[in-house]
DNA sequence: TTGTACGCGTTATCAC
DNA sequence: GTGATAACGCGTACAA
C-alpha cells in the first residue's frame, strides 16, 4: 500500500501538499496546477490508496454507518439495509452490516464492535423483545454511546434513548384489519409473529382494536416465528382443524406467502375460499399479487443514512414516510356481503 | 470516547500496562492481578472502547472483510453474505457490505473504498458480465490489490486473478436437466438469466449439453432478468403463445417461484401440467416444495471468511462443497413415460 | 503557494 | 512486572 509520503517523494513535494491535492482542501487551500498534476500522476503510478484508518484517527470520526439487523435473510430487513447502503454511498459513507438474530447479547456485541470502528452512526433495523435478558445492558450501553456523540437510530420500536424513525405498527394492522372488515369478512384472524416482539405486539393491538370496534372476537394464531414456513404450517393446522377463517391478516409478507403456498398447493382458492393479506410490501409478495400494507422500508433506510451522514441532531429527525394499502388479488369481498 | 491514556491515568498505571491488560498480550507479557483488576474497573467506569482505527493504523491491517454483492435483496447473495458475516464474527472480523448492481464501475468504486479501509480481504459474491465496459479496469485494480497482499476471493466466475471458491455452474444445470429428462420429459426449456452474465451462460451450456446428449432441441427463454417477476412474465407469455413445455429448468429459484406463482394463480397444475425446477436452494423455494439444485451458498460465504481470517495463501484454497439435487413436489414423471 | 511539525490512540521495543 | 517512547499515515495550524 503506497502511502502519502511515498507519493509526495515521487512528486517531489511535501506530504502537506500531497494531502491537500488528494484529499479534500484543494479549494480552501490552493495548489498550483502543475503541482496538482504531478501529485496526481504520482498517486496514480503508485496506486495510492488513502488509509481510512489514519484519516479516522486524525479526524476523530470515520465515514462508517453500522447496521444491526435481526436477520439479513428476511426481506424486511434486507430492504432497509439496501436503502441504507445506497444512501450512505451517496455521502461517501459505507455500511457495516451485522447480524444479531434478535439476541440482545449479540446486539450488544455487535454494537460494541461497531463503536470500536468509530462508526458515526449505528442503526437498529429490528424491534426488540420485551423483557428479553440482556435488554437492559444493551440499553445502558446505547445510552452511553448516544451521550458520547454517536448517532443511534432505531427503525423499529426500541427501549432505549435513540433517534427513532418508526412506522406506526398499531395503525398498519388496524387499517388492514378494517379493510378486511369492510369487505364483509367477520371471521378475521391475525397470524404469525414473535411473542414479545414489540412490532408483533403492536400489530396485534391494532388488529384487536379494529375487531373490538366491530364487536367481533379477535383470533390470534401461529404466534411462534414469522417466516414462510411458519405461515404454511399454521394455516395447514387451521385447515386440519376445520377452523379456516374468512380472512387472514398476517404479521408480515413472509407469513402471508407461506399461507398462499399451502392453500394453492392443496387446492384452496384465494381469495374465493379465504382472503389473505400481509404487512410490509416486500418484493416477495408482489409476484403473488398479495394484498399488503406497503411500508417504506427502503426509504426508512435512506432517511437513517441521510440523518447520520448529514450529522443531524435530535431536532431535525425526519418523520417516517406514510404507509399505504396495496390491494392485490388475494383479497375479495365476502360471498355473503 | 474514553481513550487508553485516560484509563491508564485513572488506574494510575502507564498506557503500556493498560494496553497489555485490555488488548492482547496479557499472557505473553504478565501483569499482576491487582493492576489487572484496577485497569479493568477503570476501563469499565470510563466506558472504554478501543479505537479500531488506531489499532488498524498501528498493526497495518484491520479485521475487516469487504463484501461486494450484486444485489443484497437477492436471496442468492444474501445467503452468501450471511455465511460471511457469521463466520467472520467467529474470528473477530466484521463484514462491510457493499451493493454494486452488477455494474463494474460501481464494483470498482466499492472495491476502492474497501481497500481504503484496509480490509484484509474482499469477496465478490456475484459473477461478471462478459464484455461489460469497465471490466478491464476493475480487473487491473484487483490484480494490483492482490499483488499488494490483499486477499480477494471470488465466489462466482470472474475474469481477474483472485482466489476462487466457485460452484460448477455447467454441472448444476447439466445435472438438473438430465433429471428432467430422466422423468421422461422431452420438451424441456431453460428459463431466465442475464445475457452475458457468466453464471447464466455457464448454466445454459450445461442445459444445452444435456439436451444435445439426448438429441433434443434446446429452448432458452426469458433471457432478460432473473427475479420472480420475470419468471412470471415469461411463463405467462409461453402460455399465451401456447408454447408451454413439459418441463422448465429455471436459472434460479426466484424465477422458478415466479413461474409457480403464475401457474397456480391461473389454474395450472404443477407438476401435472408442467414440471418446474430452480437452481440455488434458497429459502424462497422451500415453502413451495420447489425441486432445485441446492447450492452451498452459506457455506461458500463461510469458507471465504475463514480463508481470509486465517490468512490463507494461494496454496490452501478450500474447494467448493458439493451441490445436491433436492427433489420437491414441483416435478413429476411425464404422463407418457 | 508550499513546507514544517505536531498529534490522533494504539502497540511494540526497549529500559528499569 | 512496569514504564517511557517511538512509530503507524494522515490532516492541519502555523511559518515561510
Amino acid at each position: 500500500m503506497a502511502t502519502l509520503r511515498e507519493v509526495a517523494e515521487l512528486a517531489s513535494v511535501s506530504v502537506a501538499t500531497a494531502s491537500r491535492v488528494l484529499n479534500g482542501s484543494a479549494q480552501s487551500h490552493p495548489v498550483s496546477r502543475k503541482v496538482q498534476a504531478s501529485v496526481r500522476t504520482a498517486a496514480e503510478t503508485l496506486g495510492y490508496t488513502p488509509s481510512a484508518a489514519a484519516q479516522a484517527l486524525k479526524q476523530q470520526r470515520s465515514k462508517i454507518i453500522g447496521v444491526i439487523a435481526s436477520d439479513i435473510l428476511d426481506p424486511y430487513f434486507a430492504e432497509m439495509a439496501r436503502g441504507l447502503e445506497i444512501e450512505a454511498a451517496k455521502f461517501g459513507y459505507i455500511t457495516i452490516l451485522a447480524n444479531a438474530n434478535r439476541d440482545p447479547d449479540q446486539e450488544r456485541t455487535k454494537f460494541r464492535v461497531l463503536r470500536e470502528h468509530q462508526a458515526s452512526g449505528i442503526v437498529f433495523c429490528g424491534s426488540d423483545i420485551e423483557g428479553a435478558p440482556g435488554t437492559a445492558e444493551l440499553a445502558r450501553e446505547v445510552n452511553v454511546a448516544v451521550r458520547g456523540g454517536t448517532r443511534v437510530v432505531a427503525l423499529a420500536p426500541r427501549g432505549f434513548d435513540s433517534t427513532r424513525i418508526v412506522i406506526d405498527n398499531v395503525a398498519t394492522a388496524h387499517e388492514l384489519t378494517r379493510y378486511m372488515l369492510s369487505l364483509g369478512h367477520r371471521k378475521v384472524a391475525f397470524m404469525g409473529g414473535l411473542p414479545g416482539l414489540s412490532a408483533t405486539e403492536q400489530r396485534i393491538v391494532g388488529y384487536r382494536n379494529a375487531m373490538f370496534e366491530a364487536q367481533l372476537r379477535p383470533n390470534v394464531v401461529g404466534l411462534s416465528t414469522m417466516n414462510q414456513e411458519s405461515g404454511r404450517e399454521t394455516v395447514a393446522q387451521l385447515v386440519a382443524d376445520g377452523l379456516l377463517p374468512d380472512a387472514i391478516v398476517c404479521t408480515n409478507d413472509e407469513v402471508a406467502v407461506g399461507v398462499l403456498a399451502y392453500l394453492w398447493s392443496s387446492g384452496y382458492k384465494v381469495p374465493d375460499d379465504v382472503s389473505v393479506a400481509g404487512i410490509g410490501g416486500t418484493r416477495g409478495g408482489l409476484v403473488f399479487g398479495l394484498t399488503t400494507m406497503t411500508l417504506p422500508l427502503v426509504e426508512l433506510g435512506r432517511l437513517a443514512a441521510r440523518y447520520i451522514a448529514t450529522e443531524g441532531n435530535g431536532s431535525d429527525v425526519p418523520a417516517a414516510p406514510p404507509f399505504e394499502l396495496r390491494v392485490g388479488s388475494t383479497t375479495a369481498p365476502h360471498p355473503n356481503a
